[in-house]
RNA sequence: GGCCCCGUGGUCAAGCGGUUAAGACAUCGCCCUUUCACGGCGGAGACAUGGGUUCGAUUCCCGUCGGGGUCACCA
């Protein structure tokens, strides 16, 4: 009996893997096309980090005429999710970071190296680790998790390094015979990998954003299919990217240290291994201590929360940009107008530590995406966001022509208003052009002083005056109930008066909108037209 | 603990052997002849630390400290 019958006992059924070899040949793509996906599990949850590292590996494809694809790794049953790969393409899909091929809803795929789900491959990975083991190159392990322990606390007490290595690898001596004979019985196995690797090598490996690292060869028989026959993640990853063919493999640093691991799958598979790039996590400060952004505790680690606060998504991937490349910024001033996808993006330029998240700068971006757009758009996008989050913006929101003036205060000029940093600042930035105030919060002028400064300027308001004669007749009203004419005036002697234009503007603000800060009152007047304007004055004054 | 990665203002970050150590956000002040949001000008604020190497180190090397990652039949 030798390694081909075991490997027959074991896998009766699996194809040779030159059927997959043909079945999937190298992509016909031009020079120097980066093929890369974004591989997560179907939790349905997409956290930020993993959004960022989809941008990444999208920006390489499309700035080289390559492809990116989504492959769902649900190799782990305990944590299937229901509607789990929806989740993932429809965050996705909310941030116009569309796979050209790979899973498009829960069950639909497109392209042709699928089945892009990991739990539709089973075939695939058993006709791989037949021709490892019919090579030797991997080996039936009969060992329990209660063989394992036994073995870790014995390494722990003899203070080595822990794992099924050398040694400590009981089955890999296992004679053909042996492991067959065991597996007659109905001894319940998996299949590891048998490394021919030695802890007391060193490998050097080049990261394209983590550069030159240099780390001892992996010895671990790593368990490559499960007690479940589904393989681990390195074995999935090593076939799977080599299935489809990916040159690019992007994914989070916390896989850094598999890499001798991965490199020795590869080789000892006959593949030729992909490049790679571990992108720093996205981190946050937690009293002191840099920690990932966890699903639990912050709610801005799930990409839902920006959809659902109306961040806007230009917002959100041009703050990803700027953390992923720090020439995007300047690039973003000498280009306000320019879209993303012109933005050259580098991989050589990443930042090699992590970032904390900065809600703060985020914002102030999006403030800057939203000042740029024109009425209509900040109208489409605001109508949108609540459409599904704020049913009351919504209905306010169904006088287009209305809501187009609104909008349109104080923007399309070269310096445009910057106070919506997202959606959910919509309604309470303009609910006073549609809602009368009800109650005043006057600042230095109040009371009746603050009724008689309407009473005068009511006989004096005129709808068709333009700016400055408007601005005239407040100047007048100040001075006529006796406040300073001009601010400067005032400031040089501020004994003189007991208030100055300003604050009479103050007072007619209040009452027109409710509060002291808004845009540029002429032009709320404007808006608000004739009718409206009167009557905020005289409900007040009654 | 072993192995690996990282360490420039509060944050994101340029610089990579000789610089007054950029810029952005945040912060403070002044200005923009009504507020706010802008915009303009200005201020404060950093090379973790100790040794080397060098004529000269933020830049190179080593140690220390600090932060992070990884050591599963999870990905």
């Amino acid at each position: 009996m030798d390694y081909k019958d075991l490997a027959n006992l074991i896998f009766p059924n699996a194809k040779d893997i030159s059927y997959y070899e043909e079945k999937y040949p190298v992509r016909n793509l031009p020079e120097g096309a980066v093929v890369s996906r974004f591989a997560p599990s179907p939790t349905g949850f997409v956290h930020i980090g993993g959004l960022y590292q989809a941008l990444v590996a999208k920006e390489m494809t499309k700035k080289t005429n390559g492809v990116f694809f989504l492959r769902v790794e649900d190799t782990d049953q305990k944590r299937e999710v229901e509607n789990g790969v929806s989740g993932i393409v429809n965050s996705l899909k909310d941030f116009d970071i569309l796979p050209d091929e790979g899973m498009i809803s829960e069950t639909e795929e497109k392209g042709n190296y699928g089945p892009y789900k990991q739990s539709e491959r089973k075939e695939i990975y058993e006709a791989f680790a037949k021709y490892l083991l019919e090579q030797g190159k991997a080996y039936p392990c009969f060992c329990t998790p209660e063989d394992l322990d036994v073995i870790r606390k014995k390494q722990e007490g003899a203070k080595v390094r822990t794992g099924y290595y050398g040694v400590w690898a009981k089955c890999r001596n296992l004679t053909v015979e042996e492991a067959a004979e065991k597996i007659k019985n109905g001894e319940p196995y998996i299949i590891r990998f048998k490394s021919p690797g030695r802890e007391d090598r060193k490998i050097k490996h080049h990261d394209l954003i983590k550069g030159n690292v240099e780390f001892p060869e992996n010895d671990q028989d790593i368990v490559i299919i499960k007690a479940d026959g589904l393989p681990t993640y390195h074995f999935a990853h090593a076939v799977d990217d080599h299935l489809m063919r990916t040159t690019l493999v992007i994914r989070s640093d916390e896989w850094l240290s598999s890499v001798p691991l991965h490199l020795q799958l590869f080789y000892e598979l006959g593949f030729r291994p992909p490049k790679y790039a571990h992108i720093s996590p996205i981190m946050k400060n937690d009293n002191g201590n840099k920690r990932k952004l966890s699903k639990r505790k912050d709610p801005e680690a799930a990409v839902s929360y920006y959809k659902e606060e109306g961040i806007p998504v230009e917002a959100v991937k041009e703050y990803l940009l700027n953390i992923a490349n720090s020439t995007f910024e300047n690039w973003r001033r000498a280009n306000p107008d320019k879209s993303l996808d012109e933005f050259d993006f580098q991989l050589n330029k990443m930042s090699v530590s992590g970032a904390l998240f900065d809600m703060v700068k985020l914002l102030d971006i999006g403030k800057n995406v939203i000042s740029r757009m024109t009425a209509q758009e900040v109208y489409d996008n605001a109508l949108n966001w609540a459409n599904e989050y704020d049913k009351d913006l919504a209905k306010i929101l169904e006088d287009k022509d209305y809501a187009l003036k609104v909008f349109g205060i104080e923007r399309g000029n070269k310096k445009p208003r910057k106070d919506l940093s997202k959606w959910s600042d919509v309604k309470e930035n303009i609910i006073y052009m549609y809602e009368e105030p009800t109650n005043y919060d006057f600042d230095k002028i109040s009371g009746e002083d603050a009724k008689k400064v309407i009473e005068e300027y009511s006989k004096v308001y005129d709808y068709n005056d333009d700016k400055q004669a408007w601005f005239d007749k407040i100047k007048d009203v100040a001075e006529k109930l006796g406040y300073a004419r001009e601010v400067k005036e005032y400031k040089a002697n501020p004994e003189n008066w007991p208030g100055h234009v300003g604050d009479v503007s103050t007072v007619i603000r209040v009452v027109l909108t409710g509060r002291r800060n808004t845009p540029d009152m002429y032009e709320i007047m404007q808006v608000l037209g004739k009718d409206e304007v009167t009557k905020r004055f005289e409900n007040f004054i009654k």
